[in-house]
DNA sequence: ATGAGAAGAGTTGTATACCATTTTAGGTTA
DNA sequence: TAACCTAAAATGGTATACAACTCTTCTCAT
């Protein structure tokens, strides 16, 4: 692992843990001298940071965090919508038995997490989340299609949405997984893009209208002690 | 403009012009001494091209301008497909009078060439229909889906394509741009969205299906004479 | 008081140098 | 002939020095 390695990841640990805040300025210098390092290996690091989308350079200004409006929110949750059913469709013809197999115990395990519903629960949730639907774009086989969903899918926004979720909209969420894995075995990708496509809707919507919930909540805690 | 991103563009451009064949090596030092600049801004060149797709490094050997595989080109259409449909969904409810304007001059101007039908023209009209998709993309006012269909779509796969169509292809194709600004005057998304999915899918079965016109070159003259 | 312009600090951009690593080609030896 | 060794060539990673640029601030004339 090189110096510029371990920049990359410092620096974007750093934004995820909001230590930098969006719109903020990194500083070659600052890092540098607080790392030891000359700026060489923390350009290179703040380049790959601006290709992936986490920081954005204005010319001989600097490098600054980028900013989330919810407008950006929106476009991401667009484009997911097209090109998350889209790898379902591919794998749907191409996944095999040993991929199922693994995409059934990440969402036993993260079913057997929801009945905890503590915080540190629903962040290992997100982490299998997160290995889910890696397995699923695997198995579609589409290293163009991979390569723009991780241009687009930023880990600060897919992290925090499952701590938006009420208890129902976490447990709908766990059936898309188990009726996306029946899809796959069927082989049916229209039934498989269909049910991501309602699975990323149910995300954007938990997202986007987390108030919503408020008025519900008697009705869920109701549906939450009747499993 | 940096010295970096100029050879950024340098360098892709003449990738573009087949210059740089693929599979050659793109030297460092060699660049540098033709535009007399360090390695330094080249590196970063380079780096970027590579997180782009245009080239791949071997390492410690050198950075070698991507082959395209018949697969590569099916995996950007297939992804088109789903990115350009909703490039005008979205234009519908935004575009203005004048870039509707501007949309029906470039149509207008890209069947005056088709009329001429030589070499040259065909390259004019490759130059405008990149131009008619950027406006489109301009006016669908989304940053992102921008970003996605810069980063998939080549310009030496569609650039060429034309070449690759035949009358009858080249004239439904300009009758795609027509239908088009007409669903987007109407301001209807999902019929503008159709018709550009038809314009990609045609696009795609003249590019990967092109010995099947010659069975119908007699047709074809037919048609072409008959209007 | 206000606007234009210049100087300065701060920051990034580029050149250059150094050594390590790897590949490749060529030559040597058994 | 085959295996091995060696040297050249190229990139990979980093450090350092200097050039160029931007933004701010201060001055000065109006």
């Amino acid at each position: 692992m090189t110096a510029a390695d371990r920049v990359y990841a410092i620096i974007k640990q750093r934004i995820l843990d909001g230590q930098y805040a969006a719109g903020s300025y990194v500083r070659e210098a600052t890092i540098g001298q607080e790392l030891e390092l000359s700026r060489t290996p923390i350009r290179e690091a703040l380049r790959r940071l601006v290709s992936d989308g986490w920081v954005e350079v204005i010319p001989h200004h600097g490098a600054r965090v980028v900013s989330w409006t919810q407008r950006d929110v929106e476009e991401v949750f667009e484009l997911r919508v097209l090109l998350e059913p889209q790898v379902v469709r591919r794998a749907a013809s191409r996944i095999d038995a040993p991929r199922l197999d693994s995409l059934g115990e990440l969402a036993c395990h993260m079913e057997q997490l929801c009945e905890r519903g503590d915080a540190q629960a629903i962040d290992e949730i997100a982490t299998l989340n997160d290995r889910f639907h890696a397995e699923l774009i695997t198995a579609a086989d589409s290293p163009r299609l991979q390569r723009l969903l991780e241009a687009i899918v930023q880990v600060p926004v897919s992290r925090r949405s499952f701590h938006h979720y009420s208890d129902e909209e976490l447990y709908g969420s766990m059936r898309h997984h188990r009726e996306i894995i029946r899809a796959l075995a069927a082989g049916d990708g229209e039934w498989a893009a269909s049910v991501m496509r309602a699975h990323i809707l149910a995300a954007r919507a938990a997202q986007l209208h987390p108030p919503a919930r408020h008025a519900q909540q008697p009705r869920q805690q109701r549906i939450r002690s009747a499993r």
